[in-house]
DNA sequence: GACGTTCTACTACAGATGTAGTATGCGTCG
DNA sequence: CGACGCATACTACATCTGTAGTAGAACGTC
């Protein structure tokens, strides 16, 4: 299982982010989902679907009435994979990544023990 | 002092990364300083260097022979602040991102221990 | 001062991206 | 069953990106 990676752009993450969210959607759906002051167009929505389709990111499963449904074919976590990997790339790895959080106050000392705390359980 | 965000393509963040590196290049050194396979023609280094030029994000400083010389106009940190900002949004906290990192393998117990340390004795 | 070398300025261009319109089809309600 | 309305399929198009070629200016070397 080859796995190839599908690159994304910004709009298309977007609208992947809707549908990882409610597992399933119509076009308005997705659209309705998405978390902007000016919404795109219905059919700008729809083309992003349309080229998350031909990307393979993402397939139709039925019909109501006359309106489709899609899903998601990739999972959330290897798209984020991607995008953390290249992010720790320009920066130079986690520690400076986290390092950069926590001088931005963007992570508390306080978030670190819990995550620590929570790493320590789940890994025994 | 408005501080508007530029907004760079991947390509033109390579660029900015080497330029953060040397301080001050001329396009030739740029050129060489990109860390790839198969480098891109001088032009197209020229080109992106040009392209910073226009976002503001790099200026002129001086000429030696008839070669010019770069320097960047905008910090290292406000772009990553940038980058970060964006993937926290999508990934939903930092707090996420972390573990995530912890849980990819990508970031350990240790240096988790170790950001903390630092991050406390700095912050005295 | 003529030449070759090396830059810069300008131009080009294909493919990706954001954005949306139009035509046409299918369903549903009276 | 006919009309209205929403959905889909297809088309359009300006920008942005990556990529690079070409023409002409500026230097350094004989």
């Amino acid at each position: 299982m080859a796995r190839e990676q599908i690159d994304l752009t910004k709009f298309e993450t977007e609208v992947m982010s809707v549908l990882w969210r409610l597992g399933e959607a119509t076009v308005r759906e997705v659209q309705d989902g998405i978390d902007r002051d000016d919404l795109p167009a219905y059919t700008t929505v729809q083309t992003i679907i349309q080229r998350l389709e031909q990307k393979g990111a993402v397939r139709r499963t039925r019909k109501e009435g006359n309106a489709l449904f899609f899903e998601p074919a990739i999972t959330r976590k290897s798209v984020y994979r991607r995008l953390v990997d290249e992010l720790l790339d320009l920066v130079g790895g986690s520690q400076p990544l986290v390092a950069h959080l926590v001088e931005s106050g963007k992570l508390s000392l306080d978030d670190l023990r819990a995550i620590e705390k929570a790493a320590k359980k789940s890994r025994k």
